[in-house]
DNA sequence: TTGCTAGTTTATAATGGTTCTAAATAAGTG
DNA sequence: CACTTATTTAGAACCATTATAAACTAGCAA
């Protein structure tokens, strides 16, 4: 299994659970955005066991910290998160409440003129809202 | 009283709520970024008759649709306004969970190249997020 | 293999921000 | 004043997320 060194390099035990998530969320053509609950239903129909929701919580905070998923910041009632971890930004499209995602050249660099004293910049990102 | 009119205007009534409502949010020297448990807190030591959290929930979402607030997408578990409507962006402190505004000429012009058919962009948010 | 230890999973309860409900109240209008 | 419609309100309901604590499992050393 390819994901045990990964894990086990993150200091994560490389658990059932976990490598089975780990399918789910990596062994795919492209990346994509979801939220716990879509996770949720994705692990169902793929996995033949159950994996319970605390467990898929667990995992995807850890997966967070490690830096294999990213929160994307955006004001929902669930949180989102991203499996393309690179840096680049999204589109929101207000109406069918779908997350696009922006490549960085895209974009174009920001220079962010302002610095805040003692303090470093962790990550820049950048929402962009979409009407009709 | 300046408010009014104001709210006439867009269709609100003014009751003596969302009157009361408004001094606490606008009259201010500066703009700020406010949860509706921080707002609470804020009309409690401003006023003297209670309002009730329902209708501080109305009237900020009333408000916000008017245009005279707008929410800041942030990943917290509690919303985040702010009473400076005009197009800014922010920097958002990790360990003290503190917004701060960003002009617009503090990040430069973002011009996003792509485009997304049949949608227009409605806004361009930048979240800059700081860590020690 | 066998224990041991620390990490992980799990069902379920608890939490807490937000929304809903339905009755009381207040504003606008003729 | 009478009537209609909007607003306020307390409290219940909702629901995503986190906490709990017991069962389980991986890693490790003897």
């Amino acid at each position: 299994m390819k994901y045990i060194e990964k894990l086990r390099n993150s200091g994560l035990r490389p658990t059932k659970q976990r490598l089975q998530i780990c399918e789910v969320l990596f062994d795919t053509e492209s990346t994509f955005h979801f939220t716990i609950n879509q996770l949720e239903q994705r692990i169902k129909s793929k996995i033949d066991n159950k994996i319970s929701l605390a467990t898929i919580y667990n995992t995807v905070h850890a997966f967070e910290k490690k830096g294999y998923l990213k929160q994307i910041p955006i004001n929902s009632n669930q949180t989102y998160f991203d499996t393309n971890v690179t840096d680049h930004h999204h589109f929101y499209d207000l109406k069918n409440e779908k997350l696009i995602d922006l490549e960085n050249s895209d974009v174009g660099p920001i220079n962010i003129k302002r610095k805040i004293n003692g303090k470093k910049i962790k990550s820049i990102e950048v929402l962009v809202k979409l009407e009709d």
